[in-house]
RNA sequence: GGCGGUAUCGUCUAGGGGACUAGGACACGGCCCUCUCAAGGCUGGAACACGGGUUCGAAUCCCGUUACCGCUACCA
């Protein structure tokens, strides 16, 4: 391990979203720079006019923003450095370990399209290389247009991977690929190798589709006289078919998850999993934790699937491990644009509120869950679930005349808390011979006071809604019921 | 086709020659808890791709086969 500061650098093309691949990529690169004091940087690729738009790139600075994942030092556009990657590519012809090669694209094409033909493997056959010095001089003169190869010296191209161990290309495999186009535009690979130079990047931690670019990336740092970084190549993100995440797949965007009610720490910790495992059977962990954890020896070689089931399970847990004041700022807006409330009423009963948060946050799975469960204790006007209503309620008169004794005990009691109502409502049950079977009483109370057959604790949402609003809630059930009117009338 | 990479329960993984009767987690089933739903606890089924080596001994090392993935552009 060398004694500088690590510079890693995550270094996406703006050509649609952040993707849940690109941003575990981003977020190993991010874990091994806090890990070890060093700079994470943040590229844009966008050398492909086509297919690149600011709107993309908007996309990336808010996805990695939302993960928490900030990126040291001013953003690099690729594409202003064309001038640095021509030069760079242009003192490689100097120093010989590059050469203009004269034949046309279409030329080029035959060719391939031939040694297909015949079953053959095309590889670019150097007869540019071949050209006479005057030749080229000529030719150059007369305004032939030309691209520049970079030159395949003999050997092996090998590298330590931080992932893989030692992986090897002979050389003989590597066609003299092209660095410079006949417009003086840089490839890919030139313009990776002169910006990561330029930026002093001293590991490129990629995805591993990029194994086959890696030699002739080290080929052209070589030629350039520059030190070479250390690689880690990271496995792919799979769906659950097996086959490469895309669109198909459903859910791929970072910002998908966002607006599911998915936690960034939840996110992050369940990507952290996809493809690294800090051993010991540990996988819930904070950002912190995760830092404090992060070692390329538990990297994984193999590509892994998206389980979303298990981003789920995974976000639970976060939102049990959150504490209700560090949720609320994550669900208020959800709260509000839901029409269930306003900031300035949720602020104005705050302790109330985090209670609520509390209470709804376990039974939870996203933050979107909660939001769902919220409404009963927000709203005036409660909503009956037909399903709910047509089990708990079955026989109406006398769930009308059960409620109307549960309201008489209930404006009895001296205190409004919970364990002078569980007494108060089980000594009811007895009276009506029910028995330790409090839940006869217990279901039909929760449907008149959430019209749901699901709730926290029963004595819970009473002390949440306060006695006013549970003897109305009850008596509009008693209503309700004593209306005759079927379900939902 | 060529080159490269990978291979442990359905899924994420632990494992780096003997501690393996292969561990944990998600998902699934059962039980407990219980006013419902969660959460939690206990519990069940479920895997070393195949074939050869090396070794006293292999999930672990080597070779081959197979499968899957990636690259193979004047794309990134």
């Amino acid at each position: 391990m060398s004694d500088v500061t690590p510079r890693l650098r995550f270094a996406p093309s703006p050509t649609g979203y952040l993707h849940v691949g690109g941003a575990r990529t981003a977020l190993f690169n991010w874990l091994y720079a806090k890990k070890f004091g060093g700079q994470f940087l943040l590229r844009i690729e966008d050398t492909d006019k086509a297919r690149s738009t600011d709107e993309s790139t908007r996309a990336i600075f808010d996805g990695l923003n939302w993960l928490g994942l900030r990126w040291d030092e001013t953003v690099v556009y690729q594409g202003a450095n064309v001038e640095r990657n021509r030069a760079d590519a242009l003192r490689m012809l100097e120093n010989g370990t590059a050469y203009r090669c004269f034949c046309t694209q279409a030329e080029l094409a035959e060719r391939r399209a031939a040694a297909e033909a015949a079953k053959d493997s095309f590889k670019y056959d150097r007869r540019c290389d071949r050209l006479s010095a005057e030749e080229v001089q000529s030719r150059v003169d007369a305004g032939v247009p030309f691209t520049v190869r970079f030159r395949v010296p003999e050997g092996t191209t090998s590298w330590d991977d931080l992932v893989h161990e030692t992986i090897s290309f002979p050389n003989k495999d590597i066609e003299d690929f092209i660095v410079l186009r006949t417009d003086g535009t840089p490839i890919y690979n030139m313009a990776v190798v002169s910006d990561d130079i330029e930026m002093r990047i001293t590991l490129v931690m990629r995805g591993d589709d990029h194994i086959s670019n890696t030699p002739k990336q080290i080929l052209l740092y070589r030629a350039l006289g520059a030190p070479l970084p250390q690689f880690a190549h990271l496995p792919m993100i799979h769906g659950l078919d097996g086959k490469k995440l895309s669109k198909r797949h459903g859910a791929t965007a970072v910002s998908d998850y966002q607006h599911l009610g998915i936690l960034p720490g939840a996110m992050l910790n369940f990507l952290a999993l996809l493809g690294w495992s800090p051993g010991h059977d540990i996988e819930v962990m904070s950002m912190e934790r995760m830092v404090e954890l992060f070692d390329t020896k538990g990297l994984q070689k193999k590509a892994a699937i998206f389980d979303p089931k298990k981003l789920e399970w995974m976000n639970g847990q976060h939102l049990s491990l959150m504490s209700a004041s560090d949720l609320a700022p994550l669900v208020t807006p959800a709260l509000v644009s839901a029409g269930l409330a306003t900031t300035e009423d949720l602020y104005s009963r705050r302790d109330w509120y985090l209670t609520l948060l509390e209470l709804l946050k376990v039974r939870s799975r996203t933050t979107d869950d909660i939001v769902r469960q919220a409404a009963p204790y927000l709203v005036d006007e409660i909503r009956y679930d037909p399903e709910a209503e047509a089990k708990q309620w079955k026989d109406r008169p006398a769930t009308a005349a059960l409620l109307r004794e549960v309201g008489t005990a209930l404006r009895d009691l001296r205190e409004w808390e919970p364990a002078a109502m569980e007494e108060s409502l089980r000594a009811l049950g007895e009276r009506l011979g029910f028995g330790d079977k409090a839940g006869k009483i217990f279901q039909p109370l929760r449907v008149a006071l959430t019209g749901l057959s699901v709730s926290p604790g029963i004595f819970d949402v009473l002390v949440m809604l306060g006695r006013d609003r549970s003897t109305a809630r009850i008596d509009a059930a008693v209503a309700r019921l004593e209306s005759g009117g079927p379900p939902g009338a």
